[in-house]
DNA sequence: CCCAGTAATGTAAGCGCTTACATCTTCATT
DNA sequence: AATGAAGATGTAAGCGCTTACATTACTGGG
């Protein structure tokens, strides 16, 4: 073995009395390999440590088998729990997560979004990074066109993009009708962002009420700060000054948690309903009532989707919807 | 140009009436390039939209600017913060973030990094996967003989490793005190896992007892699930049998959580103080008084540290020890 | 025992870049 | 205008792998 300091291909192939040729087989797992030779191949490797230069190999091959990811907010709970299930599952299945956060900015999504087709990843998982109303998906749908692309929570309809999301629009369109059911008429909507998924919801709030013949009251529907004691003055404000709700719907669980913490204060007692079932609506007092959207599930079935696509197989859905499911605690 | 689908160096030299070495020495920078020629190169460049292959490159070089993180669970509030505070601070210093998930298993652990080290990274940073106190460290001293290895919030002295931590042991040391100074003589301690830092708050706790003379009392030395009702359910049923506590210290706000819960049902009014200053803390009602471990911070220590280690500064501590510091909110 | 046919292995040409070294310009000195 | 030195550019040899194609080693049927 020459004197480099790990060794290569040569190195095992010489050791090994073979060609390079041959010890690559053994590597890649071909069977056009005499057993003899495999054993004695790998005997070589085991005996010496060595490892294939992954870069030489992505050189030959187009790809290192690493897919990128484009989060908003690792820090958020909810695309935290979504990363932990993706890397699990990806590294299964063999693959690296090359991990990016972009944030909210746009120009940062589209920049990223290059980044990792520069890096020529085999496919990229958007977590969250989808879309606000007024976004283009441009570079969704460029990025579509080179390697597979796979939306959890989110939609853009585009060959190549595929989108694995929770029926939002309808668990929150089906909150409106359990509430309406307990007599509620007045329910307040706060909401943070419009995301895709923020649409979604906010959209099922509307489109319940119109179903349930009341027009909604657009002075009950409020974008808040995600920050739990702005949502708190904010509602400790509404308790006193109105406008008067019975009821409160939350596009997140920590929105809900201002919302109680006030509630709690005013001694005011009427329902709240969280959404996404993190964590937190477990350390809300009272425990709060909180659609699951199911992050798990969506990103089993994205992971499954992606194997599907790299096995370029033509079953793949282009877009699989999954339904929410209201996990019923102490505030309704 | 030829016919492949991406251009590469050979045809940008062409089409720019240069060799492969010019344009390589535009692309990295390199002063020794006449400006009119790297204007011509460059304006080839973007009209193509030619980018480098990141594998050429990395065989060239040896390396492809990313940077393997090691975290036992990115779930974890506490661990998201991190990751996400790494993320940004690693790409603006240039490099691509590969993430592993090890869980808590050694074997995994030591699996991990092996496959990292194959990956050829430029440096690895574990987060949280440091370490329980059985744990032999052979695999982060073997990694830090190929490449630095920067521990956040652990401590392994051998060189190349790297470490930044919060002085989780005196902040635990210092609670005792302040509960000790307020009358408190029967502190409840729980925690969850004998992780590093496991380790260094429970030596905390019992140090502060030894030093104002009393010796603590392993009875109220409890080691629970990280888990919301068990804590609860344990809690409550201290209430009611004994051993009697005055005042609770957790290891972590979570199971901090729990206790509050089983303190507020059975009306009890002690002091509690939480560790880690999490969006938990936030969310308890009464509000969690908690230890802030400065996750961001340490990242951005940790981040520092990297550029140093890679441009093969001499002048990188092994060791920076920041202090937490307790953030006071309503149960304590 | 020969030969076609197949299985196993080897040869060599990439993959797209970096960089040491060679070559050619430029330009200030004399 | 000749002469270097310094600056700009080109040449070609890797980096370590994959793989099409060529070659050699086996196999059983005639």
């Amino acid at each position: 073995m020459s004197e480099r300091n790990t060794p290569n291909i040569y190195d095992i192939a010489e050791r090994a009395g073979v060609s390079i040729a041959t010890v690559s087989r053994v590597l890649s797992g071909s069977d056009k390999v005499r057993e003899t030779t495999r054993k004695r191949v790998m005997a070589v490797i085991e005996e010496t440590g060595y490892t294939p230069n992954p870069f030489a190999r992505g050189l030959g091959l187009g790809s290192m088998k690493m897919v990128g990811i484009l989060c908003t907010d690792v820090s958020d709970l909810y695309y935290a729990a979504a990363i932990s299930a993706l890397e699990r599952l990806l590294r299964r299945s063999g693959f690296d997560m090359l991990l990016y956060c972009t944030g909210d900015s746009l120009t940062d999504k589209k920049r990223y979004m290059g980044f990792l087709l520069e890096k020529h990843v085999d496919a990229i998982i958007l977590v969250g990074s989808a879309f606000k109303e007024q976004d283009d998906n441009t570079h969704i749908e460029n990025a579509a066109a080179n390697v597979p692309v796979i939306i959890i929570n989110g939609l853009v309809e585009c060959p190549g993009v595929y989108c694995v999301l929770c029926d939002e629009k309808q668990a929150m369109y089906d909150n409106v009708g359990y509430l309406y059911a307990s007599g509620r008429r007045r329910m307040l909507y706060l909401y943070d962002a419009l995301t895709f998924s923020g649409m979604q919801k906010l959209d099922g709030f509307k489109t319940a009420h119109c179903d349930l013949g009341m027009a909604p009251d657009e002075a009950l529907i409020i974008r808040c700060k995600r920050d739990i004691p702005s949502v708190r003055a904010l509602v400790a404000d509404m308790i006193c000054h109105g406008p008067a709700f019975d009821a409160v719907l939350a596009a997140e669980d920590i929105l809900s948690i201002g919302v109680c913490k006030a509630l709690a204060e005013a001694g005011v007692d009427v329902p709240v309903i969280g959404f996404n079932n993190s964590i937190l609506a477990q350390c809300a007092t009272p425990e709060l009532t909180s659609v699951d959207n199911r992050v798990a599930k969506l990103c089993a079935a994205a992971a499954t989707m992606l194997e599907g696509l790299l096995e370029k197989r033509s079953d793949v859905p282009s877009k699989l919807i999954l339904e929410a499911k209201l996990v019923r605690r102490s505030t309704f």
